[in-house]
DNA sequence: TTGAAAGCGCTAACAA
DNA sequence: TTGTTAGCGCTTTCAA
């Protein structure tokens, strides 16, 4: 079947010089003489060789790799992993996964992560405690990604949360809007803030704060929009929800109720999903690229001994609009 | 900061016995006192050791490590996903994960799990070429998932997606319905069979095929209700959806343009995501656990030799029936 | 510019 | 039951 693949040592023979030289070649150090060094080229190439990189980390002083854990069933998720793919490679570093499930807990994703010496971890949307975010900080570069963390062992790189719902609800007022309902996040990373961003900006605006709890999925959003279909009060002209996943739940249940979105009533949602775009939603668009980047050039930053990189950095959000929201109906 | 993390000498020295010795105790084999077992395990407790992976992968006869590729952005990935670590532990292997994204492509992510030694792959819904497939599936055990492949070298574990779009076109017939639009997958994996089965019960209903061209995400669905919608022709009085993303744009666009689900328009979905749970979508349940289970033990029987494990394992696919499907409205 | 040699932390014969 | 020893495939001084 297989066969043994190559080895340095193969190509070091192959092209007739020592294992050394083909490692230098191979690395693109400095230190071979061109016609060496296409020599060693040209054999490593004819038999196929690849670095093990089992082998390459062990050796090396240095692993360079970013330990990264991730949710696997969130989509914003994926968006920044791409991210860090991307930002990564050129900066010379490698990406290690590991995925978080309701079966298999972050600790363990973080754990394996550690087992690998990787040199920095980038935790999206962690749900570990403060203090134990606190105690991975003090033993190695972590940049926690969405969420906000006071401790300054680590390093944050989130949206402005509270700014975007500020902006959501602004707008929504812009509009003529009163009587505006918050479906929450509940405990789910950001959730705070952007409670927060609504409460502060209801009470800028002289208006009474309506919240319901909710979450981040279709299904709490399902939830919310029912008890506001059957609940004693009259339906709100606009809803800000905690984001597209549980806006998708609340248009849904609201048009089957055949209440007209956004004649009826508005709605705006947050992260800027791909859903939300072919949804025709409007909602706060979180940088997930520019996310991406900041978080590896933090982890990178600190890598190289800039001890004092700013503990957090905070990207602005970008209402978009689109076609849930509209003036109320009265 | 960090300071070097155990290694198996240190604890070798703290409990007074050779290297060798903490090995055989670490990883459970044969060959040591009840006594000595117990006195390393307690250094290796005291000094907080955990074996480096990648010396052990390096070292070994053998890695135990099943490289599995995914979508970043499939979420019927991420479930099957889940079951793999789940699967994989018992059976004594290890996960490594590579992820495709829309920059990092499936042959990328492929090379690097082969860089790893991993001992066989799991490709989950690949889009790699057949011929491809089959110079991977030569060379070390293979199991597609979600995916059809003719090619025996590989292993293939998948849904019976022609009888669940039968089952669900025989749902609505029997329910009353003989104008029923299939909004398909083009090119996705799966697809063809599943338009396959549309095709098939259509024909042996006697009704005429609506095929509309579709795809696996909300977008496609949005945009093919909106050709339902918008066409010269009559709207259907049953969509069968290719996936549950794509019936949730249908959903959504229907509803939104006053149309009633399942009053007007009854719409069946395919995957059971959790979502349709809530959006309360009558839909086709891929039993993900069990498929992850299957390629697991595809993947671990071929790695113990039984090279005549059956090319194929089809999974039958379970209609379950929610609130989008009713009779039809005359 | 090149090569020899000593590790990285572990496993697995083999010998004691 | 225990210890010795030789790798796994690479990087990285240090000499030549």
């Amino acid at each position: 079947m297989d066969g043994r693949r190559p080895t340095l040592e193969d190509v070091a023979a192959h092209a007739g010089v020592s294992r050394a030289l083909v490692s230098i070649v191979i690395r693109g150090a400095a230190g071979a003489s061109d016609a060496t060094r296409e020599r060693v080229l040209a054999s490593a190439a004819e038999l196929g060789y690849r670095p093990d990189p089992r082998a390459r980390l062990l050796a090396r002083r240095r692993t360079r790799l970013l330990g990264t854990s991730f949710g696997a069933h969130y989509p914003f998720h994926a968006d920044i992993l791409e991210g860090i793919y991307l930002a990564a490679e050129p900066a010379g570093y490698d990406v290690a996964l590991s995925a978080h499930t309701p079966s298999r807990d972050e600790h363990r994703a973080v754990e394996s992560l550690l087992d690998y010496r990787c040199e920095a971890l980038i935790l999206l949307g962690p749900q570990t405690s403060e203090l134990r975010l606190a105690q991975l900080g003090r033993r190695l570069p972590v940049v926690v990604v969405a969420r906000p963390v006071r401790d300054r062992s680590v390093n944050v790189v989130r949206t402005d949360d509270e700014a975007g719902v500020r902006a959501a609800v602004a707008h929504l007022v812009e509009l003529g809007h009163r009587d505006i309902v918050h479906v929450d996040g509940g405990r789910a990373p950001g959730a705070v803030e952007r409670r927060r961003g609504y409460r502060v900006a209801m009470r800028g605006h002289g208006l009474p704060e309506r919240i319901r709890p909710g979450g981040l999925t279709e299904e709490h959003g399902v939830a919310a929009a029912q008890t506001l279909l059957s609940g004693p009060e009259a339906l709100p002209t606009a809803v800000v929800a905690f984001n597209d996943r549980c806006a998708v739940g609340v248009l849904d249940t609201l048009s089957r109720a055949g209440v007209s979105v956004p004649g009826d009533v508005s709605l705006v949602g947050y992260d800027d999903d791909r859903l939300s775009r072919h949804l025709n939603l409007t909602t706060v668009a979180q940088n997930a690229p520019r996310i991406a980047a900041q978080a590896v050039d933090t982890a990178v930053a600190r890598l190289d001994g800039a001890e004092c990189a700013s503990h957090e950095t905070v990207i602005p959000p970008q209402l978009t609009l689109r076609g849930t929201t509209g003036p109320p109906a009265g």
